[in-house]
DNA sequence: TTTGTGATACGAAAGCATTCGTAAATACGA
DNA sequence: TCGTATTTACGAATGCTTTCGTATCACAAA
């Protein structure tokens, strides 16, 4: 119930998660084909991590037709909230304020993104008018 | 050349991390006792982590004396510089803008953290003056 | 039907992370 | 000095990740 149980997938598995969002649902054809354009990889292994990554639950499969398709069990952003939950909780103690401060000051950003944020922040004070003490559900 | 060789702690590396950031030059002694607040862990195993991590380069090791005194190769920003980059790389395509996104989105964060942000946003505008070829101020 | 192409299934090897048991060295107190 | 406690060193087991070779299966073309 309550209890979610959260794939944690490893750094190959998140490099086939990036491709099966940008492309939707694939073959292992067509995630070997992507893959390889940045490293060298055999098609067994991609198919095997495919399929490993279908018996986690990482990914869902149809395999109705011969060659079978699969896409991403969960959506990009909640993937990516678990990876920044455990990366909060491994090196930043928690703390999302100095993740984003680390992620933002040492590195270059555009103006345009830089108005995004803000943008973002404005959005978030509004949505959240001002210090309620926290009705918080459950 | 610019380019060190960066080293990638694992999950249990940056655990014993946080608490050399946090308490100075520790014993292995004290390290296991930190973590053993947290979870179960056999004093041996805490040991052959620091001896592993010495070797990586990870931490560095006072052995002048018998009880060998560790500390962290790196300052604590460097290192979480290093894991942002890592996981902006292995999960969000590259693109800051999505990370920072995504790690104020779907979190509760106080005004007094947003404004700080702000504040750091401000900061970027003026150190980094512009890319557009408008606005000359001179 | 036979054969070739492309797909999946399976097993196993290699490497790394994590854990701990045991032995050896060192210091300390009685 | 002797025995006990603390520490380091070493080796090994376990389990997970990544990789790939080989076998097998399905389909279609000849």
């Amino acid at each position: 119930m309550g209890k979610k149980n959260v794939p944690r997938p490893t750094e190959s598995e998140l490099e086939i998660l990036q491709v099966l969002w940008q492309h939707g649902p694939s073959t292992v054809r067509l995630v070997n084909d992507e893959l390889s354009k940045r490293r060298e990889v055999g098609y067994t292994t991609t198919l095997k991590l495919l399929q490993l990554m279908h018996e986690k639950g990482i990914v869902d499969r149809d395999d109705s037709s011969r060659t079978h398709v699969y896409r991403p069990a969960l959506r990009e952003q909640e993937t990516q909230g678990v990876l920044i939950d455990r990366l909060l909780e491994a090196a930043f103690g928690g703390s999302a304020l100095k993740l984003v401060q680390q992620a933002l000051g040492n590195r270059k950003t555009s103006r345009e993104e830089l108005d995004q944020i803000r943008d973002l922040l404005d959005q978030m004070d509004s949505d959240q008018p001002d210090q309620t003490p926290n009705t918080d559900p459950k």
